[in-house]
DNA sequence: TAGATTGTTAATCGATTAACAATC
DNA sequence: TAGATTGTTAATCGATTAACAATC
């Protein structure tokens, strides 16, 4: 190879298939490039670019069978098949993911985790709390692929350690904390204070402007 | 001017302040680029050139005052003074939200909004929850700048709309669905889903390669 | 002063866009 | 075939890096 893909092009595939699939809802059976880029936000250069990298997809003259191409995207992505999900940490914050996760047909949430003894035993949209203890035991025989730690920055690097020996490979974060990410384990942070710091330099610049 | 901030450098302000009060509570004083760089995963070059898009704040041959340098970024960022924050939406995800902000020294959360009658009149924290319909005469009163909807996407249009009519320019949204920003109104997405499909992206790449 | 590190310039790298040949 | 739109190339734009003059 020696070339690689830009990430934010991988980024943008996420956002092809929420249009696509609203597309589709809408009934719509074929799109073009110009159609799918106005609906995202982004140049149609940018959106047959994008896709390039990954095959030909469209068909000249024509656009692109919206079914196919939602196909495509997904299992470029990964989700052709549902992604098994747990996650850490059954607070207000964790059963919020669960039952935001359990809504969107590409994940599975198959098993949550908290090491309060109260929470362990009880049940959120379905998906059982598990004692942290279980986590190895659990992955062995359930083989999650991804961990989302809804869990205080304090035990971040501790539970990023356990959920790495229980073979999860990637993990997402909410808390950017000088973490050391095990090898072979990708990490993803969401970092909700910077983006509403994001938000405050906007509104702060759109006021002086 | 003529010339525009990357969004990027803005973003990475962000990074540095968290690096910074980091170094700040392990006692440091001064700090150089190469370590600001260096604990923030960040090339020294860039780090000085951000900051140069706001000005001088190094001494040559000294480095940067770490307390001074963290003062200058919360006044670009616009949060040397706390930011007022509203939630919209108790349920799960609002409160944990509402927990997660007033930890935050930078934001203070000084109102919930739910139109569900039995979670209005409680309290998250010491916020207090209110009927949805009262935003207005609230934010009139209190003048908060930013919303976090912590709702479901079905009512994203109309949310967004009663927040603009409220006066509150800057909101921060859990589900990117096909809406029309009102005129002034900045919006920032944290899509969870779209973090979660990166990840598989990634792993499942790692794992073939 | 000598040593160190900033702030800035110019060079490099990479991503986006414009344009169009290929082709349905 | 004529019309349309993809896939791709080359040009542009913008962000990052390397290097160094300025200066504490």
């Amino acid at each position: 190879m020696g070339f690689s893909i830009p990430e934010v092009s991988i980024r943008r595939l996420s956002i092809y298939l929420r249009c696509l699939r609203q597309a589709l809802s809408r009934g719509e059976e074929w799109i073009q490039s110009t159609e799918l880029a106005r609906t995202c936000g982004i140049s149609s250069s940018l959106v047959r670019k994008d896709l390039s990298y990954f095959g030909e997809f469209g068909i000249r003259g024509r656009g692109y069978r919206v079914e196919k191409l939602i196909k495509a995207i997904e299992e470029i992505i990964g989700i052709d098949e549902p992604i098994k999900v747990i996650i850490v940490g059954a607070g207000n914050l964790g059963r919020a993911l669960i039952r935001h996760l359990q809504e969107i047909p590409y994940f599975r949430v198959v098993g949550a985790f908290d090491k309060n003894a109260s929470k362990v035993g009880s049940t959120v949209s379905g998906v059982r709390v598990y004692p942290v203890a279980e986590m190895e035991k659990f992955s062995r025989e359930t083989s999650p692929q991804i961990a989302v730690l809804a869990i205080p920055p304090e035990g971040l690097q501790e539970t990023v350690d356990m959920v790495s020996r229980a073979g999860i490979r990637g993990v997402l974060s909410f808390a950017l904390q000088g973490i050391k990410v095990p090898p072979g384990v990708v990490m993803n942070y969401v970092e909700i204070a910077s983006e509403i710091e994001f938000l405050s330099y906007k509104i702060k610049k759109g006021s002086v402007a």
